[in-house]
RNA sequence: CGGGGAGUGGCGCAGUCUGGUAGCGCACCCGGCUGGGGGCCGGGCGGUCGCAGGUUCAAAUCCUGUCUCCCCGACCA
């Protein structure tokens, strides 16, 4: 592609509002643009990006089986009413000219059972994996940072249908292995974490995540140790010395910070009450260490319940100073061992020293960095989500009636998982991943070219020629290519390339034309190569390129 | 949904407090010079000041309403 022919408007200065570094830097290089709160568009070079990501995708997963179909993101209502899906906030509702009610589908469940349930008769039907790019919308509460987070994208989801448990965990563990196989192809720093199965239900779930400091979620990281904070478990640092005992006069310390400075006590060895009304309507006033913060999911998930915080009137005790009382249900999280600690005396003004015993702990507090899982100390970083699987089991298969028929005859349910992958995601994390203060420096996999040829001198000068012959050949040697055939300056052309950030460029100027040769450098790092000769240059050039990182 | 901020040419901004001919840098167009790190000179094009209503002789500026976007939080099959 000739650079004075692409459709690619590059900003010297990023938009006021951006604060990620992918979306000042994938707007500034004319990747994307935006068109209004969490909706893009992909610009011809982005949009190859994104296009390099789905094809690796696509080959990973054609590797292990994978169909490749495609549904309609316009789903009729109706279907979503009977999974059970239809009232979640981020769907998309709208109606058709009749006033037929429908949904864009915000993944595909629904529909791929669908299709299975009328198709998949017997066991020697399964196992099946079936999968798509298809658009999905989300009407997120808050779309952010450009393009990491967007209330309409291109997910690859793909859905594996097994006669049993066994053969959902051998379709999981292939979708893992590719996944694997796909964030090393696309040059990503990653790691796969155990996750929430979230109010999907499901038996097991892993994200995908890459490390990056505009990502959204907080992972819990020890040697052979990855977990999303929302359900990572570490063992406790100790608790601080307490030796006071008995009541405590506490004027007006109604915060852990107040009663702790107050008391002269370590906030390790205060408890924090956490007032709930259980699903069931039953209250629970849940403990945790002072220094410590409640994990509202992983409290979920050990109650197996939902719960709301109470409100006032149903404590029914002095806010600032609960403490364990018999009339209320009592949890303690795990990091509270038996010992004494400082509580609320249940009366304005008052805490005291309680003994507790052994006995049973839930683990419901989220962890924190120092934390050690296996005696060795956690560190907690942001990461963004690019990919998932999930063990759906027969979440869906159940209320759209996938079932079969087994040797014996027998009707069974059809074992399903679910695995999404964002390309786009995935493109941005590389950019706030791999980038300097020039600009992108893309992972030679997904780059929108892999070649960026700098011609030199006026159009129609002998440095032009020169660098159009080299732009032949290397494309007749199957590289991707982009020629900078602008009538611009040096200062800008090389600018605009490390803007960009295809992994090599070659310049062709005045004296490759003396030496015969083009220079060469790599994007990461901006390091000189060898230059290569101009004439027969393709074989170097495919050397150079090998040799990238 | 709560809190904060912003809407002025393609991008980045000033002007708003204190009403009086809409401005700057970059980009863009034309001519010339330059041609290995956003170069120089000269001449140009381009703006319903988010939208609606109001006050006023006069509104980017004051008042009311409204829409949109961004950030923090809540939320996140």
């Amino acid at each position: 592609m000739r650079l004075s022919r692409l459709f690619l408007p590059t900003e010297r200065q990023p938009p006021a509002d951006a604060e990620a570094v992918s979306h000042k830097l994938l707007v500034r290089a004319g990747l994307v643009r935006q068109v209004g709160a969490g909706l893009w568009s992909w610009l011809p070079a982005g949009w190859r990006a994104h296009q390099r990501v789905a094809q690796i995708v696509r080959e990973e997963i054609d590797g292990i089986g994978g169909q490749e179909m495609l549904m309609p993101v316009l789903n009729p209502a109706e279907i979503w009413k009977r999974s059970g899906r239809y009232d979640i906030d981020e769907l998309f509702k709208l109606d058709d000219r009749k006033g037929a009610p429908h949904v864009l589908a915000l993944t595909h469940e629904e529909i791929v059972t669908l299709h299975v349930a009328a198709a998949v008769k017997s066991y020697r039907d399964l196992p099946k994996i079936l999968y798509h790019f298809q658009t999905k919308g989300r009407d997120e509460a808050r779309p952010r940072a450009g393009v990491l987070r967007t209330r309409e994208f291109i997910m690859k989801d793909s859905y594996s249908f097994d006669r049993d448990e066994e053969g959902l965990a051998a379709s999981y563990d292939l979708h893992a292995e590719a996944y694997a196989r796909i964030m090393e192809r696309c040059g990503l720093e990653w790691y796969a974490v155990e996750s929430d199965v979230g109010m999907m239900g499901g038996i097991g779930a892993h994200e995908y995540m890459a490390p990056c400091p505009s990502g959204e979620n907080d992972v819990a990281l020890a040697p052979g140790y990855a977990a999303n904070t929302e359900v990572a478990t570490a063992e406790p640092q100790p608790a601080g010395e307490l030796t006071l005992s008995g009541e405590l006069h506490t004027p007006g310390a109604m915060t852990i910070e107040a009663v702790s400075s107050a008391l002269g006590v370590p906030k390790s060895r205060l408890l924090k009450a956490f007032p709930i009304v259980l699903d069931s309507g039953s209250r629970v006033d849940v403990f945790v260490r002072g220094d410590h913060r409640v994990n509202e999911i992983k409290l979920q998930n050990a109650l197996k319940s939902g719960f709301r915080p109470a409100r006032e009137e149903e404590i029914g005790r002095p806010p600032g100073f609960l403490g364990p009382t018999n009339q209320v249900k009592t949890v303690y999280d795990a990091a509270i061992g038996e010992g004494s600690w400082v509580v609320g005396a249940n009366r304005p003004g008052y805490h005291e020293v309680i003994e507790l015993p052994a006995g049973e702990r839930l683990d419901v507090r989220t962890v924190v960095e120092g934390d050690t899982v296996n005696g060795a100390p956690i560190r907690i970083e942001p990461a963004i989500e690019v990919g998932n699987i999930f063990k759906l089991a027969t979440r869906f298969s159940e209320p759209l009636g996938a079932r079969y028929l087994d040797e014996n005859g027998k009707e069974q349910l059809v074992w399903m998982g679910s695995y999404g992958i964002g390309p786009a995601r995935i493109a941005a994390a590389a950019v706030e991943q791999s980038h300097d203060e020039q600009g992108i420096s893309w992972p030679k996999a997904i780059a929108p070219y892999d070649v960026e040829v700098v011609a030199l001198g006026k159009p129609g000068s002998d440095e032009a020629a020169a660098a159009e012959a080299l732009y032949d050949e290397l494309r007749a040697a199957g590289l991707s290519v982009l020629l900078d055939d602008r009538a611009a300056g040096a200062g800008e052309k090389f600018t605009d390339a490390e803007l960009l950030g295809c992994p090599l460029r070659l310049t062709v100027g005045r004296r490759s034309l003396e030496s015969g040769e083009a220079e060469a450098v790599a994007r990461r790092g901006r390091t000189d190569l060898d230059p290569v000769p101009l004439t027969g240059a393709a074989e170097a050039v495919l050397e150079r390129w090998r040799a990238l990182p």
